[in-house]
DNA sequence: TTCTCTTTTAGACATTTGTCTAGTATAAAG
DNA sequence: CTTTATACTAGACAAATGTCTAAAAGAGAA
């Protein structure tokens, strides 16, 4: 049922408007979930390799996407439809499971994130990801981290000039 | 499998340190989530009557809880324990579907929320819950709603009296 | 009513963060 | 090698937000 899908640099995986009907896998490559918010990008995300990839609220709700998803390198992913996604849920009663073990996982991530940014000032976050993720240090540019840590580019280059 | 289970104001629902092994559905009250640091308050959320009760992370993972949750007021909240939960999921497959379901519309919820506090200035996150949940404007006391927001008290107050 | 406790507002000032701008470095392209 | 584009840093100033403090306004309790 999984489709391996494969995205070219600026390649768009999903668009604000249309209805994204697919989940998947991020095999390789990098991808940038944002908004186009007076004209400029806002960054709520990248993911990398080796971690599920969804435009969660049009996924589920099959409404029109708010966000872009955009590749920043060329990358793959090993996608599911939505329909194929609901045929395995209603065939395969371990895939229930499985799909249910996914969105647990997913709402601790974006839970404890949501803290984050409410609890913590701008320079723990970086701090912070400083030591739960410096492998995200190493592949992102750092425009779009800040935009991550809720910061601007010209902030997150005073606090890690702060820091080092 | 539900249990009717009443709080009086200031009670904990859930306490720091202490695995929470309960989600429900609450019937009356008000329920703050925050975690302390520096020995002060931080407000993560604070839900209301007719909404879903969890203390997330702790729930899911069993892990002890990085939050406490209290009543602001007397209430009361319809719960659930884990050990029952897992049995209704293994036992009547519909119940797998509804978890599902409750899983996904939380996910939804948390991501936008979570898109606003990186995409929003605090004063359109409150002219959105100004808008979209006026009713948490009448009941929540505006420390608290502050908190939510990711301000403090004195700069809820100031956006305040700039929209008025 | 009066008293006390809690909530809300707000002044004054400090800190954080954003905007605008330019410079430097780095890498890709011709 | 030169040229161009992109990413990162940083100065100067402005706007947003926090801290500390106090006063006003409400809400209960005696």
């Amino acid at each position: 049922a999984f489709e391996l899908q494969k995205f070219k640099k600026n390649d768009f995986v999903v668009e604000e408007g249309k209805t994204s009907r697919f989940m998947g896998f991020i095999e390789t490559g990098m991808f940038q979930y944002y908004v186009i918010q007076d004209g400029e990008e806002r960054t709520n995300y990248v993911s990398i390799e080796n971690t599920f990839f969804a435009s969660v609220l049009s996924f589920i709700s099959e409404t029109p996407s708010l966000e872009y998803v955009k590749a920043l390198v060329d990358g793959s992913i090993s996608m599911i439809s939505k329909t194929n996604l609901k045929m395995l849920l209603n065939e395969i009663p371990a895939f229930k499971d499985f799909y249910i073990g996914l969105l647990e996982a997913s709402l601790c991530g974006i839970d404890a994130s949501r803290y984050d940014l409410i609890v913590l000032t701008a320079e723990q976050r970086y701090e912070k990801m400083l030591t739960n993720e410096p492998h995200l240090l190493q592949q992102i540019p750092l425009q779009h981290l800040a935009s991550m840590l809720g910061v601007t580019p010209r902030h997150l280059s005073r606090i890690r000039s702060k820091i080092r």
